[in-house]
RNA sequence: GGGCGGUUAGCUCAGUGGGAGAGCGCUUCCUUGACACGGAAGAGGUCGUAAGUUCAAUCCUUACACCGCCCACCA
């Protein structure tokens, strides 16, 4: 067979993953019989594309699905894709605004049904990438958000939700995306870094005389046409007078706000006094609700000045940032702005449009949290559900202890719409469906004439019972039965409030238990500077670029090997896909050599005997016991950086640079065709989960059992022999070999030129003949030394030049010296020795001893040099 | 403002209360029965700064500096 020097993923993959697929192996029934083993596949937007992101959450879950389905169990990878309303609401807005229309334009239904067509036309992408990157999750029971059924589940936990008393309707202050033009939740907020300008006004105490009065410092000028008060500390000595007067509101004059005393001012900020808005901010919201304060609005859902209120003089119709311009102005030309200094504060942003979100007051559903918040805190306290790394957990607690209600209504049509309806006269009436709503209604207010409620819910509701609606709830299926609760989330860090925690409560609420046994929270990735990748930096890394250049599995592994259980981002370096490319190219061509055996392979698959075996293969194999071992605990402790650098370690520098040229020795020759297949075989299922492409290619072509990797067993430690004292032994060797190698390299010489070794004869002829080999020397027999093969192998006398060789020992002798003078100087001191743990001291007793040893053996050896025999 | 993480070789990062490690990069040699996407041998670090605990600190404690993440109602 003729297999080209190089491995080309390109001809191996799609191959490989279309008969996977083709073949069902990522199909899994539920069996109670098996232990489940079930991830759910966080659904990525419809609208979205594979980024790094993705491959640093989404890999670790293919591996671990992987792993578990090899180990035996029921393991599924349930995979779905999410509406993503506001996304792709903003997409189809772009497209229709482009013709030139707006949505009103087309009317609720088409809208609908071209967000239908789009997610169908462009929905499927980010699953072809997927498949790219080698993912294999089970396709056939691919779910999206608004199929049917999920929505049956959405209508069916909301009226739930309501009819325990935990959704309801009212007025309270939300944040407005004026861009997005839906209201959005806290936790779809991002805080972001401003310079703007911090305003000193003053509220004079009367119209007359306007010079007199209290400053107040804001941001926000334009919110002040809705002031109702202006708030003070209680304790503030220097406004305790003022407290109860009353001071005229700027620019207009045309109302008198009272000064009030609440402990939310921070008397050391600004001027000590704050103006008081309570429809446009959270604070003074609060601060409204306490002293019972009126709430006019000025703001309105357009982002400018409504007169829906209060008398807003010639502002009406200015948009919010046009009229702090012009009130500024106005301020100024009329004397009562005091100052205007810069100032860097954080402003609300909604993380999806970027636009400053507005503060409002507005009619909509809410889900009341605390409630649900309570027994997810204590799943987490009692260890229901652990958080990986565990200081994570602080932020889910946190969050879970100060939670708001969740504003889940949005003035989007993409999405699932409300089961609420209204009566003529304003009632609600909450149902699953407008019959039973109709019903209802009958029985309860009389009529049958219902307006349904035109809002949809917060994507994030339908995704926070993912876990179950996926396996079919409310529906009694057997994958509700033995799938739930899964096995392990692996997300993103801001994910922990946004997703984690809504599943955990709507998970408890509804199946009385936790949706999930693990929480991983993977690495934030940045480029190699430490920069988080955007556009505007053009920083971006396409997945699909590396896997194009460098092979599916070379990028699995780039991502994976930069992995840290501990770490919280990831600084991603094009260069380890190389790197993997290579390893990859390392294992191919191992296969090659094993392939091209002219004894050729046993079939099937045997081991010799023990008594049969060399020192070589006695090594590999109780290498390859340790790395199964090593491996299992890895993956189960989620440690894909280490699990990764194991296998490197073992494929490399184990087999590749040792075993594999072991086996060229003469007398390694008998057994080697059967210990290179098996621990190949083994090697290759190891490293599937990682790399699942080369590993089925090569695994197929070597001896095996079954039709593919995929479903092959994991290896069982148990079954590898395993021989203690081999590993020591061929330590020695490779010492020995790395001392005669750098003789040669110091000597300068050819690495075809073979060096002349004297070894003493009670070397065994086995190791002997591997030094030569690996050495690249010419063995000759000596006189046997006293001792073991530790002994022996010093006695190891290469003949060079006397002066190299001489050289050679003095610097072993300064090597020797330095170490024993520092275990001589540790062991004098008798605090150490009289304090120090004695399996301490007594290690620092051998140590000393076997340096004094070998100098006397090295310089023994010297002197022999300076006067030969 | 609060919480958290990081600071170790030129770069990206492991690691340990008792002899500083990997990969890449760099230097030198080399196409030897798989592999130059390879092999062999090397050079390279006062483990951020300062105190403290300890017989012993790169590792534990504290403070500080710098970088970063998250949260937050200082207008």
């Amino acid at each position: 067979m003729d297999l080209p020097k190089q491995y080309d993923p390109k001809a191996v993959e799609p191959r490989l993953y279309a008969r996977w697929e083709r073949n069902g192996y990522f199909h899994e029934e539920p069996d109670p019989a098996r232990p489940p083993f079930v991830i759910f596949m966080p659904p990525p937007n419809v609208t979205g594309r594979a980024h790094l992101g993705h491959a640093s959450t989404y890999t670790p879950m293919d591996v671990l699905t992987r792993y578990h389905r090899m180990l035996g169990e029921n393991a599924d990878w349930l995979p779905g894709v999410d509406h993503a309303a506001i996304a792709t609401e903003a997409v189809l807005v772009r497209e229709l605004r482009r013709e030139g229309l707006r949505r009103e334009d087309l009317g609720r239904e088409r809208f609908v049904e071209r967000a239908w067509e789009w997610s169908r036309t462009y929905g499927g992408a980010i699953d072809e990438q997927f498949r790219r990157l080698g993912f294999g999750p089970d396709w056939q029971r691919s779910r999206f958000t608004m199929d049917e059924h999920l929505s049956a589940a959405v209508r069916r936990v909301f009226v739930q939700l309501y009819r325990d008393g935990l959704i309801y309707r009212g007025t309270r202050l939300i944040n407005w995306d004026p861009t997005g033009k839906t209201t959005v939740s806290d936790a779809e907020l991002e805080h972001v870094e401003r310079d703007g300008t911090l305003w000193r006004v003053r509220y004079p105490f009367s119209k007359e005389e306007p010079t007199a009065g209290i400053d107040v410092a804001t941001t926000r000028p334009e919110t002040m046409l809705a002031d109702v008060a202006i708030a003070v500390h209680p304790n503030d000595s220097r406004y305790a007078d003022l407290i109860g007067r009353s001071v005229w509101l700027p620019p207009l004059l045309e109302r008198a706000i009272p000064i009030i005393a609440d402990d939310a001012v921070d008397p050391d900020f600004g001027t000590g006094a704050v103006k008081v808005t309570p429809a446009h901010d959270p604070t003074d919201y609060e601060i409204g609700l306490r002293h019972r304060l009126p709430m006019p609005s000025v703001i309105g859902f357009d982002a400018s000045i409504t007169s829906a209120d209060v008398n807003v003089g010639s502002y009406t119709g200015l948009d919010r940032f046009a009229a702090r311009a012009q009130i500024v102005d106005d301020l100024r030309a009329r004397s009562f702005l005091v100052a205007a200094e810069p100032h860097r504060h954080t402003v609300a942003t909604s993380e999806r449009s970027g636009d400053i979100v507005e503060p409002l007051l507005s009619l909509q559903w809410f889900v009341k949290a605390a409630p649900l918040a309570a027994p997810a805190l204590e799943a987490y306290r009692s260890g229901r559900v652990r958080i990986v790394p565990e200081r994570y957990g602080r932020t889910y607690t946190q969050w879970l202890e100060n939670i708001h209600d969740w504003n889940v209504s949005r003035q989007l049509w993409w999405g699932h719409q409300l089961p609420v309806w209204y009566t003529p006269d304003g009632h609600e009436v909450v149902a699953e469906s407008e019959a039973e709503a109709i019903e209802l209604a009958q029985r309860a207010y009389g009529t049958r004439d219902l307006t349904r409620d035109p809002d949809t819910l917060d994507t994030w509701f339908s995704s926070g019972i993912w876990p179950f609606s996926i396996l079919g709830w409310p529906a009694e299926t057997a994958e509700l039965r033995c799938w739930y609760p899964s096995a392990v989330m692996l997300t993103g860090g801001e994910i922990i409030f946004l997703w984690v925690a809504r599943m955990v409560m709507l998970g408890l609420h509804f199946m009385r238990e936790v949706p999930f046994r693990d929480v991983v929270i993977t690495p934030l990735v940045f480029d190699e500077a430490g920069r988080k990748m955007s556009k505007s930096l053009g920083n971006m890394i396409d997945p699909m670029d590396l896997v194009e250049k460098y092979g599916a599995d070379a990028f699995r592994i780039s991502v994976l090997r930069q992995m840290r259980l501990e770490s919280q981002e990831m600084r991603y370096q094009e260069s380890r896909a190389e790197e993997a490319r290579n390893f990859n190219n390392k294992i191919w061509n191992a296969t090659r050599f094993i392939l091209a055996l002219p004894e050729g392979l046993p079939q099937p698959m045997t081991l010799p005997s023990p008594a049969a075996l060399t020192l070589a293969d006695r090594w590999i194999l109780t290498r390859l016991r340790e790395t199964v071992v090593q491996m299992s605990d890895l993956l189960n402790r989620f440690d894909f950086g280490n699990a990764s650098e194991t296998m490197w370690r073992f494929i490399w520098y184990a087999f590749c640079d040792w075993y594999l040229e072991a086996t060229k020795a003469e007398g390694n020759r008998a057994t080697r065709a059967a210990v290179l297949s098996y621990v190949w075989n083994a090697a290759m299922r190891l490293l599937h989960p990682i790399a699942p492409f080369i590993s089925e290619e090569v695994w197929l072509a070597l001896p095996h059992d079954g039709e593919t990797i995929v479903t092959a067993n994991w290896p069982d430690p148990l079954e590898i022999p395993v021989f203690e004292d081999a590993a020591g032994e061929f330590a020695l060797l490779q010492r020995s070999v790395e001392k005669v190698r750098n003789l040669r390299s110091e000597m300068g010489l050819h690495p075809r030129e073979r060096v002349d070794v004297d070894v003493p004869t009670n070397v065994p002829d086995e190791i002997a003949e591997l030094l030569g080999l690996l050495a690249g020397a010419s063995v000759a027999s000596c006189a046997a030394v006293e001792g073991g093969l530790d002994e022996a192998l010093a006695a190891v006398r290469p003949n060079v030049p006397r002066d190299l060789l001489a050289q050679r020992y003095h610097k072993e002798v300064a090597r020797l010296r330095n170490e024993i003078d520092r275990g001589e100087k540790k062991l004098d001191n008798a605090a150490f020795v009289a304090k120090a743990a004695p399996d301490v001291v007594a290690k620092e007793r051998e140590k000393l001893g076997g340096y004094r040893s070998d100098l006397v053996r090295v310089e023994a050896a010297l002197a022999e040099l300076k006067e030969p025999a």
